[in-house]
DNA sequence: GTCTATAGATGGATAGAC
DNA sequence: GTCTATCCATCTATAGAC
């Protein structure tokens, strides 16, 4: 009679994984535009209009929430980034211009940036979680360089000439270039600059980062 | 040290004077070293070994102590920048070119950074706050740019050439070399060039960071 | 002025009903 | 599995004793 419920009904997985999937994006929306300390629970359930219990239920708590965010979101980016960069070996048979490398480093999160991307947001997500990180990202940050290590590794047989001391520190202005992309510091130039700067054109200031950093690299 | 000119009960004054310049200290510290939300007044009060009342009684509240940490490091910070531009100015007639320009622009922070500078944790304070500062502190950062304004004419008149535009884009990008200098950054620098890498060597550092910016300004 | 004790508010997590 | 009610820890801020 009231047999039902003994077989889960597909109905019931579905919305299983619809739960999951809405405080999935809830969390990583309302992280990435407050901070990560600023947002409690509450706040995404009642965003994502499922019950309070949910965090717990799906993901174990909410600290183990924002560390698969931030798995997943790292993982898209990096293997974006890994794909370019492999890209571009293979058009100059493994030693690719120091520009090109760049532009394997940079497109990938600025595409992101596209007010058009629905990726948008996962882009500052990341970016917040380099200065405002668990413990447990931390580590992950700090220990998982293998990602960039292949970038290091073709700027210095790029640039051989240069002490490879001076290559690891120019990787690192790049990477602060980057990670200053953050909503507000857009907000910021657009305030100091009287409105002429454009953020929404990403395409643009793509070529903008390629031209200084490159630049800067032939120093 | 100004205000001993008042005639008041010595040992009271100076006991508060050294309670609130101890909770300024632990506060600045703390917060510096582990974020803002995760420091609380308790472990504030505990570091500065006063009680539990004083953040309160001496600044009001919690974010009021923040904001004063930030205001007085900040007007520190930028007093250094605009002397330094002042004199590149007199240097050259007010025509000082783009490496002095950023050499004014650099050198402050990076001298802070110094270990042997007793500001080396007030320079982590404040690139803290720009991302997870209090929303008075985004207001000023956001409101606050008459100090960049005067970098920015400085840079425009230096390259009468470029669009305006790129000036703007370009300093952007400068500012985020100089935001990404925070210790998890160097440490995770240090861990990727297998330990190269010596951040302890301010002077060699703003070398880099100049000839790479000033390259990338020339482009 | 200093300090203790506590109010008042919030947040993470969970038990138990359905 | 979902959801409500609640526990318990923690925090800021403050009242009141001294």
């Amino acid at each position: 009679m009231t047999d039902s419920q003994i077989h889960d009904p597909p109905e019931t997985e579905e919305a299983q994984a619809a739960t999951k999937a809405a405080v999935f994006a809830a969390a990583e929306r309302l992280f990435a535009l407050h901070g990560f300390q600023n947002v409690s629970v509450r706040d995404i359930t009642a965003e994502a209009r499922v019950n309070l219990a949910s965090v717990n239920y799906h993901f174990g708590s909410k600290d183990a929430l924002l560390f698969e965010i931030f798995k997943r979101r790292t993982s898209e980016l990096n293997r974006e980034r890994a794909r370019m960069l492999h890209e571009a070996n293979e058009r100059h048979a493994g030693q690719p211009p120091v520009r090109e490398i760049l532009e394997a480093l940079f497109t990938p999160p600025l595409r992101w940036s596209d007010p058009a991307n629905e990726r948008r947001i996962s882009i500052q997500f990341i970016i917040r979680s380099r200065s405002e990180g668990t413990a447990d990202m931390r580590e992950v940050l700090q220990n998982d360089v293998s990602h960039l290590e292949r970038f290091a590794d073709a700027l210095i047989a790029a640039r051989p000439d240069l002490p490879r001391e001076t290559v690891y520190w120019r990787l690192h202005f790049c990477l602060g270039m980057i990670h200053n992309n953050r909503f507000a510091e857009f907000d910021r130039l657009h305030h100091l600059s009287g409105g002429i700067t454009r953020e929404g054109d990403v395409k643009a200031l793509l070529t903008r980062m390629l031209d200084f950093a490159e630049a800067g690299f032939m120093a």
